[in-house]
DNA sequence: GTCTCCTTATCTGACGATAGGTAGATAACG
DNA sequence: CGTTATCTACCTATCGTCAGATAAGGAGAC
């Protein structure tokens, strides 16, 4: 992976989680990178393979800082609640499936895909740590609305508040 | 109210719940509707009027549906999540103010207003009827991430299954 | 060594489509 | 006559996307 690749990754990550899918565009990104918004085309042919290798990207990085956790010694609620705080340290930004699953309408496909799983993988993360379907789904949507509800409002406490009664 | 007028603010609310902000457009609205682009800027000037348009009926009309909830019989939480659960009825759409927030950083000033009134009141509203104000942000929030979840993925069984617990 | 050839990564410059927004005319109505 | 509501026609800016040029560098052939 390029520089050039993992930089423009970088920038539409950022982008989406604070705008989501048709709040970011090309020329943007190039912006952000410091190159032509053709040169982003040359990595990423149009804005779906962008927006899903993104959320690919994104998928994987989460569910492994989730079992870094649990292998450092977190139960799995301690552990995504974690990995959900940290996201909102450097910004009020979203949760990046979030952001795209709360526009799915005008979600192409491709895209739609990653955020069912990352969805699927993260309710199954918590399932298989012994919650039944019910309480693994409450969790899951408590730290959706609790991060959602702290960037709309900049205010990472918020966050703590609503996800105090986790532990 | 002129006819025109609440079918602009029924086709914009539609729209946003769907797609966000940056997800709808006057020439979209006025397909809806059945007039042209030009005669939705006549009754709102511009886009952010517009969206603070509808997202201040929204607030309005969400605040009386619980406080009517509330009225016939239901606790202050069991009409929070009737009200939010009826906006599931008719299709996979998000909550307004949570659609909007989940983009905040391209919402122009007088809608972020809205959206933080939206969540400032309903944590008022469940404060007043004695939550705690950890309880209060909990509550909202797994309201907002089971609609989230339940509108990503088009299945509303996973609100049920994610506020089950609040009963 | 150096001369060709291909690939990689970037650029310039444009395309058609669509965005939000405006000006000015028209028709209906009190 | 003035107000209200709608229209047609247009503006400028930006969108995603593409074609074509350019420069750098490695791979083989001589």
């Amino acid at each position: 992976m390029t520089d050039t690749v993992g930089a423009i990754l970088d920038a539409a990550e950022r982008r989406i989680r604070e705008a989501g899918y048709s709040g970011f565009s090309y020329r943007e990104i190039a912006v952000d990178v410091g190159v032509k918004a053709a040169s982003v085309h040359y990595h990423f042919p149009s804005k779906d393979t962008l927006a899903a290798a993104v959320a690919h990207r994104y998928n994987d990085r989460v569910l492994e800082a989730v079992e870094a956790g649990m292998a450092s010694g977190l139960d799995a609620i301690q552990a995504w609640r974690a990995v959900f705080r940290d996201a909102l340290r450097d910004g009020p930004r979203m949760c990046l499936c979030g952001a795209l699953g709360a526009a799915s309408a005008d979600l192409p496909p491709g895209v739609m895909v990653e955020v069912h799983r990352f969805f699927r993988s993260g309710l199954d993360s918590l399932r298989k740590a012994g919650l039944s379907e019910d309480r693994a789904t409450q969790v899951m949507a408590v730290l959706e609305g609790a991060i959602l509800m702290a960037t709309a409002q900049s205010d990472p406490e918020i966050f703590d508040r609503a996800t105090a009664a986790l532990d």
